[in-house]
DNA sequence: ATAGCTGCAAATGCTTTGCAAGGCC
DNA sequence: GGCCTTGCAAAGCATTTGCAGCTAT
């Protein structure tokens, strides 16, 4: 496996977030941005990283996901109590949760609709709007 | 808002949940469904079985929603990592979420709509969907 | 009587924090 | 150099578990 051309400048992309472009942080961009779409947890990122020999430290991944999330770059989302996924597609789209395997899968916003909303108390406004179709007795794998 | 008479036989309830109606689930019972809809952590719940008079451990608040929630009489959800709520309203319908004040509203069901959702792989079962509309600069209190 | 429950406290699992050493501009 | 970052270990929370004693049937 080579990589293709890198065509993310990631220390850009961190600059741009208003952080800086530290090893760790780089490091962090490029696992979770090189390959697209991503649903990870914090515990996965790490051992990835352990594994890619550049280890950064648990507390470090962390910080870094909710610096990303704190910059538009990430979308953090919450399936299990006691579970942080972070998924890099921060565009609208909803998600089908495998609890089985507890897999993750991007649904795209336009397959599914929502209807009429109910009226809102004066002032408030709608941030965001989370969908999670629970699926059963299925591995993710069709 | 169905239940201001004690309409609801507790014992019974329980019974039928297969469990025994001990002195804790029924006074557990009653602060969930005696007023109706409710939305309820656990810590909530326990906090308030103190204050009634009858202190019912912790750990027993969450052995009992679980049981509860296993047997149907209750819907867990999950709005922010690291704390479950538990609704008391298990019939179809979605969520209003105040991030301010973490209130949380039921929407009926039939005020959102599901359009096409994504074919789902072989054996795979929807087992529920769960929406959560976030809103923010509202207290809730319209 | 006995299988099931309860309460306590300890344990767990994920996440956050405090702080000294290190790195980026 | 100065301030931001990192890493470690300890602390924090919500939740779960082990187990001795209690209770509904």
């Amino acid at each position: 496996m080579h990589n293709a051309v890198e065509a993310i400048d990631f220390a850009e992309l961190v600059r741009k977030a208003g952080l800086r472009p530290t090893r760790q942080r780089l490091s962090l961009a490029r696992q979770l941005f090189l390959n697209g779409d991503r649903h990870v947890t914090a515990e996965q990122l790490h051992s990835e990283s352990l594994g890619q020999g550049f280890g950064v430290s648990l507390a470090t991944v962390y910080n870094t996901l909710h610096q990303f999330t704190t910059a538009g770059l990430l979308r953090e989302l919450v399936v299990d109590a006691g579970r942080s996924y972070f998924d890099t597609n921060v565009s609208a789209h909803h998600h089908l949760y495998f609890e089985d395997s507890g897999e993750l899968r991007d649904v795209p916003g336009d397959n599914v609709t929502i209807g009429d909303l109910p009226a809102l108390p004066d002032g408030a406004e709608i941030s965001r709007v989370d969908i999670i179709i629970r699926v059963k007795n299925g591995d993710g794998t069709s």
